[in-house]
DNA sequence: ATGAAAGCGCTAACAC
DNA sequence: GTGTTAGCGCTTTCAT
């Protein structure tokens, strides 16, 4: 049987659609209370939903927002970054389309357009990663940048504050004690790889730790890349090896821990390790487990998605928003372990090297 | 400025907005070539796009798909389905409303109300884990069930199959020479866990190994839980020990390596282990890469989304389309460690244990 | 080969 | 307080 619409609820309350539109629509009061009542209950009796559809081109507005994103499927990310968007949305009574790009430029247009002929209330355009986007064309500047910024300004946007958690990141080890913190960074040199050793620096300059320029090393994002990286590091000399370690992300640090392990190094007695991203399936699981950053996707998601629908007001144009990735304390911290005494030096650096084992000439 | 609508396009190219449709629309040859070319300039001219909102009110076809699951959000699974059931959309020219319920089902009959009221064409209801559902009221007997099926019939769905998974996953060890295989389960009881269970009694019994109870263990489905797992099954007896372990999923996996590693055992050269999921993150970064069994969640959304459109002909009631899970092979299975000579005994069992250490008495 | 006109289901002026 | 009516932008008979 067809969907009732709305004369069939007027003939059955024997009103006018109307009357029956006002009240579906709590409009104004003008409606007696007598009538209302009849209204819904004609609209129960015969099973009445408004039809969206009609409605829409009726009033020019879908109450619908489209979702474009880069990468939605392979990355373990994307979730937590649309449920907070989709709670936003469901919160205000809008329904949102998802296109997967997969960062394909044809069909990243069709979709504007597929979008834009649907008649789309609002659109959110997000990357799986912090990048630097250059929006294509035909994107109406209302639109919000999901974990992305502009090349050229003249979006709203947000983006993680990766320079401030790798500061937050690094304090963390600077507080328990270290002051050898090495900083296994990727090599693919993402925008959030800059701003981490940018953060990481900064925590040991305020710190009053001269940055070692061999503590900062890198490898591909891979548990793999982290254990090679980590085992140039603790192939260091004793004086020179690094007690705790930052590492870009939490894959990487999971190599560190093989690496650790396989030398026989406990974490975090021997070494002391801090991750970045909070990847559950990661750092929860690790033994110990890894006390890293959290990148606040959900939080971003919501964020984008309020002020794209306009419930959250934001400057209109050009704002970057930075949103802070706090610390999640788990237990890979801990002192660094007691140092080794050193008789008649109270600090090796690489210049000024003592020769070693002379002895043994 | 507005958006061009049909008529602007009629009046720049001096036809009817009939004409205009038959052509945007490349209905039946009755326009002149000429005229096609003109009203094809036109709407260029006037950068023209059809208004899918209109056109879906007028046809009642709105070329759209609601997609339903309880939690996209925090399974890193969802992905590779949601990207089989987007691809397969967009090869069709629809695109999709995703919507997150997190399993609460007064949202759920909201998100279904919503979705009907926008006039969707399908809809599909999906689930992160392979689970048995009772589908809400209100769904339509043509929506298509993924990763579940109906605890009564009624729809048709497409799920994993578990039980022949966990069969090739037994089989992989049982063709290294493994003969002491045992399978860490989940405590959960999920249907996927029963099934792979009797896969693996299947592989068993076809290689002519009686199965031991004591080899069937049980944890939560975490690494941590595949840790404790191994833990019983490695203080087991040199001869009882298992020389292979099957787990329910990668995690547990994990969990096995960090029990073996602590040992001191070597992987694959003393343990072989196999796991089920092919979390990318997982599986593929242990070291040594994890042989496990995969879900076919890209194939099994694109299915769903093939026969929800109706572009897959398909039963159209009730079939339960069960989808292979193939091995991937990587490098957790070798041949089981040489047999440690016991004279005068053959086999070990748990009822004829023979004294143990009988000179130290 | 092309056009006029009805109508998809709804909202919102504008009557009464 | 309530009803009539004109569209929203499009497709699709039915005329011509």
């Amino acid at each position: 049987m067809a969907r009732a619409r709305i004369s069939d609820v007027a003939a059955a309350a024997g009103v006018s659609v109307t009357t029956v539109s006002l009240v579906m629509n709590d409009v104004e009061s003008r409606i007696s209370d007598e009538t209302r009542q009849r209204v819904r209950e004609a609209a129960r009796a015969v099973g009445y939903a408004p039809n969206s559809v009609a409605r829409g081109l009726r009033t020019q507005r879908t109450r619908t927002v489209g979702l474009i994103s880069d990468q939605i499927a392979t990355t373990p990310f994307a979730g937590r970054m649309l449920a907070g968007a989709q709670d936003a949305a469901r919160d205000n009574g809008y329904l949102v389309y998802l296109i997967d790009t997969g960062g394909d430029a044809e069909i990243e247009r069709e979709a504007i357009d597929a979008l834009t002929a649907q008649q789309v209330d609002a659109m959110i355009y997000a990357c799986m990663w912090h990048r630097i986007v250059d929006v294509p064309q035909g994107v109406s500047a209302k639109t919000v940048l999901l974990d992305c910024r502009p090349v050229k300004g003249g979006y709203r946007s947000v983006v993680p504050d990766d320079r401030a958690g790798g500061t937050a990141a690094v304090r963390e080890l600077v507080a328990a004690g270290h002051r050898r913190i090495a900083y296994i960074d990727t090599d693919d040199g993402p925008i959030a790889s800059r701003l981490r050793h940018e953060g990481y620096l900064e925590a040991l300059a305020e710190a009053g730790i001269p940055a070692d320029p061999a503590l900062h090393i890198t490898g591909d994002t891979s548990a793999h890349g982290g254990r090679a990286a980590a085992e140039v590091l603790l192939d260091l000399p004793d004086d020179e090896r690094p007690t705790g370690i930052f590492c870009f992300n939490d894959r990487m640090a999971a190599g560190v821990y093989i690496a650790a392990h396989r030398r026989g190094l406990d974490i975090p007695r021997d070494l002391s390790v801090v991750g970045y991203d909070d990847q559950q399936l990661i750092a929860a699981e690790q033994d110990p487990p890894l006390t890293t950053v959290a990148l606040p996707h959900y939080a971003m998601g919501r964020w984008a998605m309020e002020v794209a629908l306009g419930v959250r007001a934001e400057g209109d144009e050009d704002a970057t928003h930075l949103m802070e990735c706090p610390v999640i304390r788990r237990d890979s911290v801990g002192p660094p372990p007691a140092q080794v005494a050193k008789p008649n030096r109270r600090r090796a650096s690489h210049t000024e090297r003592p020769p070693l084992a002379a002895p043994d000439r």
